[in-house]
RNA sequence: UCCUCAAUAGCUCAUCUGGUAGAGCAUCUGACUGUUAAUCAGAAGGUAGCUGGUUCGAAUCCAGCUUGAGGAGCCA
């Protein structure tokens, strides 16, 4: 007599014909009652439940306490069933309801047999894992998070675990929270940082600095922004993965990062099934139907669509000359405006050498034009997911734009000092793995797809 | 942070120009041995987000606040 989760048993053909005809245990909750006799389990495991058929009189009084939600454990024997749809359903020898659950609170909660929004299953945040869809979402993200992984492994690259809580060097970029050891009572006490630890907005600049030494690193890690944005796609604190390697070209980089989102996609259109074709029959039912299977596989067969900054701006021009100058940064309408009007074909986007202006300092300048050597990857739906450039590796130039930009060059002259080790060209980008699920789970919101959002209000 | 819209039963919504509220689902009671968010019958459930104002009378009109949604800016 085993235990067996129910996504081991529902996994496949093989494993349940082992299994059938032998008295198992499971544990788990009630998901749906129906007819009397089936009982819907689930384990969390698996968005599938294992239907338990109660025909027998000795569970008249266990019926009386059947109610969605509340915890079981059955032991049972795994049985062939032609009728239900999963084939398989246990008839069970023992029920044990374990007690200590409040049938008002659970009635009343999110978790009623009832379909709820999004943003109503936010507002019972530590709740929400019990539901199907947002028990979906989040394995899809650990499965990415996990394929995220292996794909640098098995490239080689080493994992570097950068700061969290640095001082505020990273590109100037976005407003910073500030960190202290001291709260409002202890204002004679000194601080263990000297009042200037910040949490981090991008572990690159230290990424930079281990690449140097270990040549092919990456880091994935939380990062924080401290900008008041209220929207569909910005939070307090994300994920973000960034690589950094030893003698990349711009070009290399892109390839890097093509391979990088294929690969993912691909994993996902694998191991996440079950998982995606829920989400279409969500998707179905609650907005629009979107394919997400036929959406992955498009972009994984075919080659994104590579376009310059400079020739992107013609094309917006050509749709409305007024809408954006050269120098500008591509905003959402216009992103808006190159999916809906320019590429239509819903594919990823490389817009590439960026004006200097709109750049932070540390990316290498083109000789020419005031460009600089970077891309930004565009998703359809979701907009920016990566951004990345080839670093400058110029002593010389990387101090004079510091000093352009007044930023404390106390705080970064390590940053500098590396360039004394030699003109040794690298390249780096940083992906918004948040954005990402976005992208595959068709999730409009990016706080359905983060367990615990942080966001303006939201703590 | 700015602009627009919204807030009515546990949930999703209706209540048209001001006359103190309705439905489906959930809940409760009962029925049901092949259902896939089962179905059927009945019952119960509301100080209309909060605070104030206009009015004989406010869910409805006005002001402020709170929360949410969509859009903008910033970005990943």
């Amino acid at each position: 007599m085993k235990k067996y989760s129910i996504k081991y048993i529902l996994s496949n053909k093989n494993i349940y014909k082992k299994l059938i005809n032998k008295i198992i245990i499971i544990q788990g909750w009630i998901k749906y009652y129906r007819n009397n006799i089936f009982i819907d389990i689930n384990d969390g495991t698996s968005i599938k439940n294992l239907q338990v058929l109660i025909k027998d009189k000795k569970f008249l009084s266990i019926k009386k306490k059947i109610n969605i939600g509340i915890p079981i454990k059955v032991i049972g024997i795994l049985v062939y069933q032609k009728k239900n749809k999963n084939k398989i359903e246990l008839i069970p020898n023992k029920i044990k309801i374990y007690k200590g659950y409040d049938l008002n609170y659970i009635n009343n909660s999110i978790l009623q047999n009832k379909y709820h929004k999004l943003s109503k299953l936010r507002e019972e945040i530590y709740l929400r894992f019990r539901t199907n869809i947002f028990s979906t979402i989040i394995r899809i993200r650990s499965i990415l998070f996990f394929e995220i992984h292996k794909f640098f492994y098995k490239n080689k690259y080493i994992y570097i675990n950068t700061p969290i809580i640095n001082k505020n060097n990273a590109e100037g970029a976005g407003e910073v929270f500030n960190i202290t050891s001291l709260d409002s009572n202890n204002k004679n006490l000194k601080d263990l940082f000297n009042n200037e630890g910040k949490l981090t907005v991008s572990g690159q600049l230290e990424l930079e600095s281990s690449m140097y030494g270990l040549g092919k690193v990456y880091t994935f890690g939380p990062v924080f922004r401290a900008e008041n944005s209220n929207t569909y796609k910005h939070l307090s604190e994300f994920w973000m993965l960034e690589s950094e390697i030893m003698y990349y070209k711009l070009k290399d980089i892109i390839n890097l990062a093509i391979k990088l989102i294929k690969y993912l996609l691909k994993k996902i259109l694998i191991k996440c099934k079950d998982e995606l074709f829920y989400l279409d029959q969500y998707h179905k039912k609650h907005n629009k139907f979107k394919d997400l299977n036929n959406r992955l596989k498009k972009i994984i067969n075919n080659k994104f669509i590579k376009i310059s900054y400079t020739n992107i701006i013609k094309l917006l021009k050509k749709e409305d000359n007024d809408i954006i100058k050269w120098g500008e940064d591509i905003g959402s309408i216009h992103e808006k405006i190159i999916f809906n009007n320019i590429f239509k074909k819903s594919l990823p986007i490389i817009i590439y050498n960026f004006p200097n202006k709109i750049k932070p300092f540390y990316m290498k300048r083109n000789k020419y034009n005031n460009t600089t050597k970077s891309i930004d990857i565009l998703l359809p739906g979701v907009g920016e997911i990566i951004g990345g450039s080839e670093r400058e590796t110029s002593y010389k130039k990387l101090l004079k734009r510091i000093k352009k930009n007044k930023m404390n060059v106390k705080n970064i002259n390590w940053y500098l000092n590396l360039r004394k080790l030699g003109k040794i060209y690298h390249s780096g980008f940083g992906l918004g793995v948040d954005r990402l699920i976005q992208f595959i789970t068709g999730i409009n919101n990016i706080r359905d797809v983060v367990p615990f959002p942080i966001y303006p209000g939201h703590i």
